[in-house]
DNA sequence: TTGACAACATACCGGGTAGTATGTTCCCGT
DNA sequence: ACGGGAACATACTACCCGGTATGTTGTCAA
């Protein structure tokens, strides 16, 4: 489904069958996952809106009618990026135990999201990479702003946490933001490298979690919590 | 000296003044600067040859007269970045010492080597990035390959202390090749955030990379060798 | 039924850029 | 002193790509 092959030679009518509740959204989560799948591959900068239509057996019309620029193409994928994330590390930031527990089970969230949805989590980092540049118009360079900030505020969920395990545990993290930073970097770290195997791509992706969160909770200088981090293995599958 | 300004309207001839030893490696050596900080602001794909030659107050067929494609350019800044990081800490591999001192003096070292030279550090970035893609020819990617491989060499004098410091202190570990993944994702993430002050920079890199450093050693279930990294910091000023 | 609109495809234009071909100046060996 | 080559600058081309304008088809509401 993701290797550019049918491509159209005579117009096809929209297909309107059925139980087809929502085609436009429908649509339009395509073109994200093909943009992602792009521009992880090549970059924003070398990736055409032609090789995203492409691989979707599309053409750039189809692209442009549902984003205004390559630039909105672009943002809608990090939106959705961030909210792969949201959404899989904001719960455990709300469930009981104590802090490092939280803390735990967020990093084994995140870790997991990260490798489950790598083509998002590679636009995310060019994302900021290009937030500390000179790219593009003032309005983009808002938008932009506006997106790095949504990213701030992930980070900060981090921070809040680690900084209540420390108190708890009173352990002295130093610099609350560095530590963070730190913390996140190695649970990031598989953007860099990892590509799944065919086989248990789940259970591969939560050992390999494990290993990063205890590194990172180790660093913090906090001793990770064994039953917590089993006990999120097996309610997650 | 960075921003572009100089531009040469009438041709000027080549400086052939005093003590200019070998003006060629010396140009070569502005063209791969100026590269690096292009590259570095705004990626690969989006920096033009111009570019570069407009920050050096030169024109494209004086790069192309040193470089033969793009790709050439690249490809010698990712080098140039090798070479940096190797000078810096190859040295610091075999110092007398315990293997965990060596560990800890070396990863000062990579620390604040990286941030001292940011732009070429974002481009082994960007050379990591480009490898796991398909991208350009089959010759390409076979350079491309070699200069991964050096950056694996770099990575094994990490993997190949630190295996030798948990051996020493009876520490487990686990899979030495995420460790020290790990271990260097804490180092390398100023990469991505770290942006230098005016005044004290070299302190304030010091003081940032000891702080890496004792994450990164805690991660492992280490404990830092602060006599060491105190001395570390004395003897590079 | 009809016409307005959504959801695409097709055709085209203009700017930017990698690479080349060629001109110009200086230096250095013979 | 001179000719060849190094070290650039200038001029040009061919191509790619973002964006737009326009055509085509289905659908649905009135």
């Amino acid at each position: 489904m993701s290797s550019g092959q049918t491509q159209n030679l005579a117009y096809q009518r929209p297909q309107r069958n059925g139980e087809d509740r929502n085609s436009v959204s429908q649509s339009r989560d395509q073109i994200l996952i093909a943009a992602a799948d792009c521009f992880k591959e090549n970059g924003f900068a070398a990736t055409s809106i032609d090789d995203v239509a492409h691989m979707l057996g599309a053409t750039k019309g189809m692209i442009y009618h549902h984003f205004r620029s390559k630039m909105d193409l672009f943002f809608a994928v990090y939106r959705r990026g961030m909210e792969l994330n949201f959404n899989a590390t904001e719960p455990q930031a709300q469930v009981g135990g104590s802090p490092l527990e939280r803390l735990a089970c967020m990093g084994m969230a995140h870790a997991v999201a990260l490798m489950a949805h790598q083509p998002f989590q590679r636009v995310l980092a060019q994302g900021v990479a290009m937030h500390q540049t000179g790219s593009t118009t003032a309005a983009q360079r808002d938008t932009l702003s506006d997106l790095i900030r949504t990213r701030d505020t992930y980070e900060a969920l981090f921070r809040k946490t680690i900084e209540a395990a420390a108190d708890e545990m009173n352990v002295d993290i130093g610099d609350p933001s560095l530590a963070s930073k730190s913390f996140l970097a190695v649970l990031n770290s598989t953007v860099f490298w990892y590509s799944p195997r065919r086989k248990n791509a789940r259970a591969e992706q939560m050992s390999l979690a494990e290993e990063l969160v205890n590194y990172a909770l180790r660093g913090l200088g906090m001793t990770p919590p064994q039953g917590a981090l089993e006990e999120w293995k097996q309610s997650n599958e």
